[in-house]
DNA sequence: ACACGCCCATCCAAAAATGGCATCGGTCGA
DNA sequence: TCGACCGATGCCATTTTTGGATGGGCGTGT
């Protein structure tokens, strides 16, 4: 029982009879609008100045005309009903998916080159859905899709299937980044061997569990074994410390558009060859209305992953 | 026939239905909320969702959640219903005469000194009624009465009774204007006789009737004759024509608050005294609320001007 | 695994609100 | 003064809404 004294609110269709009614300022015409007669809109025209306690037309039998507060009222009524409509628009396109807003996780990696093309594309194909942006690492986005912080995740795998949906997005080459001035510049590729016994800035595997597992699988393969100096998870962290010559780093070519100065790279060749991927994952059960939108436009990306991967 | 397909709208109660049922995530206790039972309740939104064409809330028989499109129209509904109570609020505030706009005429010389005093009152006494004020003459405003394009003039006398009601507000005396080095500025004030056969800067007839007829029957009485120069209506053009030296002017007090260069200003006798009167005039039938409180502020100023004048 | 409880949907009869028709009362113009 | 016009009112039929009883799906506790 919070509301005001005894309960009488009025009723949108009370608002339409007296805009009607203050519009033709002609209560015959004013029901012929309104496809009604005369009498019942009287009515519901005394209703609403009942409730609200306050006479809004003064009719003679003559003219009917506003009262001052029947012009105020005339104002806000019609921009209540202006607003009931335009409410009724907006959720009916965020229930078709034409509008609606779906929460992207992404890795810090994602975001250098797959993520700026993704949202150049959604602003011509759907410039309604908005996007919002959330940076984590993929074990966090598997969590966060879980518990429903995020609609679509950006990720590495493994991702488990069954409660997922997902869709490979992108797929790079690994390419070496090393430092001004590093003799294995000279050479146009580099192949593994080339970082036997040099330093080479490494993956976290807490943090970056997919690149150190990658890495530390294909030195393996190919009994290389580089000088690991450091253990980071951030790319860009990484080009830093190549930057500051300590060493080199292997990184997924999204990582060029970094553009760090005295930074340079090199594709690297790797038995077996080894795309760095990435994986798009929603809920299969999402019902994000705005999901299907957001969708086609993955796709539209996948189709320049796959022609590039094959 | 200009609406949309095939006339079916939500009303104000289903709104409060949803947002109940959105809030409390529980039809039962929705309905307890809004006193009445859960089946209606269900109803109502059912229908509502009808109407929209869209599904707003998930409902399980073990929880009920919004959906996206729920979610957005959770808020818009929330903003109609605020907007329909401040529109009642608001509405009832104009028909009590707590607040509204009254649409005030004045002449030029009552806005130098008058009018400025009233506004500060209203903004301390009565600070939600907004004064629209629209400059004009005398006879303009008798018009814009009549028409109802003002509420409340503040004009010179001759005023029609019957039709108005007025009430006197300012009264002041004569003063005269002169220029920088006019002998007469040695005297600390002037009988009429001063400015026999002086040049004098006149009221014109037709925009300035209440000053011209006056002067002019002052000087008859006191058998004075200056020389006319030019016929002006309006205070401030005259004053430029003083501080050009082309002749004194006698003006309102009120004109004193111009403070032109080199324009000084004496104290006249007149027989008889021959205060200048400024009504405030409205049409007896008035109705707009707002004009009883306004009224009062004029009448807070007339006990002012009523001891200013005895 | 089964029974119970919770919760929303559906059905139905009763109540309320709404709309339409006929009519009244007041005002203006011929 | 009469007639036309216009909004208000009384009354009745219809539609809409309400509330109680009930049904059915889904977790939960034992």
């Amino acid at each position: 029982m919070t509301g005001a004294s005894f309960w009488a609110q009025f009723e949108l269709h009370q608002l339409r009879c007296f805009v009607a009614a203050a519009e033709e300022l002609h209560f015959g015409r004013a029901a012929t609008r309104m496809n009604m007669t005369q009498p019942p809109l009287s009515r519901q025209i005394q209703l609403l100045e009942h409730v609200l306690g306050v006479r809004l037309l003064d009719r003679t039998s003559r003219a009917v005309k506003l009262t001052p507060a029947g012009r105020v009222f005339l104002l806000e009524a019609r921009r209540i009903l202006r607003l009931t409509e335009s409410a009724a628009l907006a959720t009916r396109r965020i229930a078709s998916g034409e509008a609606g807003t779906i929460t992207l996780g992404f890795t810090a990696a994602s975001g250098y080159s797959f993520l700026p093309r993704l949202l150049l594309q959604r602003a011509s194909h759907a410039p309604n859905i908005d996007v919002a942006l959330k940076e984590m690492v993929s074990s966090e986005q598997v969590e966060s899709l879980l518990t429903g912080r995020i609609d679509v995740g950006l990720l590495r795998p493994p991702i488990e299937r069954g409660e997922f949906t997902t869709l490979k997005v992108a797929s790079e080459q690994l390419v070496a980044a090393l430092p001004f001035g590093d003799p294995r510049l000279a050479q146009s590729s580099l192949s593994l061997t080339d970082f036997d016994g040099k330093p080479l800035i490494m993956y976290a595997p807490e943090g970056a569990r997919y690149f150190h597992d990658m890495l530390t699988g294909l030195f393996k393969t190919a009994k290389v074994a580089p000088v690991a100096i450091q253990s980071l998870s951030q790319i860009h962290s990484m080009l830093s410390l190549v930057r500051a010559g300590m060493g080199a780093a292997l990184v997924p070519e999204a990582a060029m558009s970094l553009h760090f100065d005295d930074v340079h790279f090199r594709p690297v060749r790797t038995t077996p060859a080894a795309p760095v991927e990435l994986f798009a994952a929603w809920r299969s059960d999402n019902d994000n209305p705005a999901l299907a939108a957001f969708l086609d436009l993955l796709r539209a990306d996948e189709v320049d992953a796959g022609a590039a991967s094959d």
